[in-house]
DNA sequence: GCTTGACAACTTACACTGTAAGGCTCATCA
DNA sequence: TGATGAGCCTTACAGTGTAAGTTGTCAAGC
C-alpha cells in the first residue's frame, strides 16, 4: 500500500556524496554495530542493493568514509612554531573524532593506505622530522603520541563515561565501599575533564620532546633542529 | 551421516571454564568479526542454543571473557620501586594483550564494570595514587596513561603492521616516491620494534612523572611522596 | 525398581545481516 | 530507430543472534 504504482526509478538520485552524508547519519544515529546497509537504503529513500552500484562492497564503503574525514585534516604550516604544530594535528584529529564518536571505534582499527590517508600520514611523519630528532626517533615519536592520541579519542567516544557496556552492574554505594579509588577518580574522568586531562597528558609528551630538542630547557620552538 | 543414530545427550559436558576456553581459541582463529555462536557451538561440540543455557546473551559470555583475562592480572606489590610498578602493570596488560591480539579491539571498547575489573581498576589507580600525585592528578595520569596503553596495544595487534585494512592499495614503489616520510618510518613500525617503540613512550611519561613527583631529578622511587 | 522433577541439552523458527545474480527503465548516441 | 549501458530494483541465499518450546538424562524419594 506503500508505493502503489510509482515504478519510476529516481534516476541519477544517488550519489557518493549523498550516500556517504547519510551513511555518517545512520552511524551516529544507530551505533556502528546499528548500522546496516538496508538501513542506509532507508535513509537515503532506495533499496539496499542500488547502494552497491556505487560501492563494491560495505568495507568500499567504510573506507570512503574513512578517506573523507582525513581528507578533511590539515598539516599546520611551518611558519608556526614547532610544539606548535603537534598540538594542532592532533586536536584536529580529536576534533574530527568527537564529531563522529560512533565512528571512531572503526577508525582506531583500520589500516589507512589510500593515497589521501597516507598523504596525510605523510605530513604528520613529516613534522616529526621537522622537530630535528632524526629518521628513527621521528618514527618513533609518532608512534608514541598516536598510541595516545588513539586511545583518548577510544576512551572519549567510547568509554567509561558512557556508562557500563557490561551486563553486570555495580551501584554507586558499593562502588563508594569496595572501590575507593575508583569513587574518588571518577569525577575525573567525566566528559567535562576530557580537555584537561588530554592536554596534561599531551603537554606531557611534548615537555619531554622539548627537552630532547633543546638539549635541556623547555624549547623545541620551530623549524628543523638539529640531526644528530 | 554425521551422527547416525546417536541421540544421547552429552549431559553435563559443557561449562563455562570449557565454553570460554572455546570461545578464546574460536576468537583467535576466526577473529572477531569472524566468531559466532554456531562456531563456538561446533568447537564445542554441542549446538549453538546450548551455550544459552550458560550465559543468557553473546553479551554475558564475552562479558566473562574480559572477566577472566583481566581477573589473572596482578597489582605489583608496594615492596617494588614505585616507577617499576607502573612499569609492571602496563606490561603485565600489554602481555595479556598480545596473548589474545584478536580480542583486544572488544577489549579497548569495552567498559568494565564487574567485581573482578573494578578491583583491578582500583588496585592501579590506588598505584598511582602511591605515587603522591594526589587525587585529581593520579586519576588524570591512570588515564594518560592508560590512554598510551590502549593505543599501543591496539595498533600493536591489529594495527598498520598487520597490513592495510583498506580495499585500495598502494604499492611499495609508489609509496616511496609520493610518500617518502612514511616509507623511511616504515621500518620502525614493524612488529619487531614494538617493544623499543612502547618502551620509549613509557619511560617519557614515567620521566615526566618522575620529574614532577620528585620535583626536578629524575628519581621518584617508592611509596607515596610528598601531597600537594 | 519405579516415579518424579529438574536440569542441560537440542530443535525449530524468526527477524536480521551482506551481497550475488539478474531484471527493468530510461537517457544517450549511432 | 535501435542499441547501449548507467542506475536502480527484485529476488534469493547463506549467515547471524536468540526467543520459545521439546526432549533426553540423571539424581532423589518412594
Amino acid at each position: 500500500m506503500d508505493k502503489p504504482i510509482n515504478k519510476k526509478r529516481a534516476r541519477g538520485k544517488l550519489s557518493r556524496d549523498r550516500i556517504e552524508t547519510s551513511a555518517f547519519e545512520v552511524i551516529e544515529r544507530e551505533g556502528l554495530s546499528g548500522f546496516s546497509m538496508r538501513k542506509l537504503a532507508q535513509a537515503l529513500g532506495c533499496e539496499a542493493m542500488s547502494i552497491y552500484h556505487h560501492y563494491p562492497s560495505q568495507a568500499h564503503l567504510f573506507e570512503a568514509l574513512v578517506d573523507r574525514l582525513i581528507g578533511e585534516l590539515e598539516i599546520p604550516p611551518r611558519d608556526l612554531p614547532w610544539r606548535q604544530r603537534v598540538r594542532n594535528v592532533l586536536h584536529g584529529y580529536r576534533a574530527m573524532a568527537r564529531k563522529y564518536p560512533a565512528f571512531v571505534p572503526f577508525i582506531v582499527t583500520y589500516r589507512m593506505n589510500s593515497p589521501k590517508c597516507l598523504k596525510w600520514l605523510d605530513g604528520v611523519i613529516g613534522l616529526f622530522e621537522d622537530g630535528g630528532f632524526g629518521r628513527e626517533r621521528s618514527a618513533r615519536l609518532f608512534r608514541a603520541v598516536g598510541y595516545y592520541l588513539m586511545g583518548a579519542i577510544l576512551d572519549e567516544t567510547a568509554g567509561y563515561a558512557r556508562g557500563p557496556s557490561s551486563v553486570t552492574k555495580v551501584d554507586d554505594e558499593q562502588l563508594r565501599s569496595d572501590f575507593p579509588n575508583v569513587a574518588a577518580a571518577g569525577p575525573y574522568f567525566a566528559p567535562s575533564e576530557f580537555d584537561k586531562t588530554f592536554e596534561m597528558g599531551l603537554e606531557m609528551m611534548l615537555d619531554e620532546m622539548g627537552l630532547e630538542v633543546a638539549g635541556n630547557g623547555h624549547a623545541g620552538l620551530s623549524g628543523a633542529g638539529q640531526k644528530p
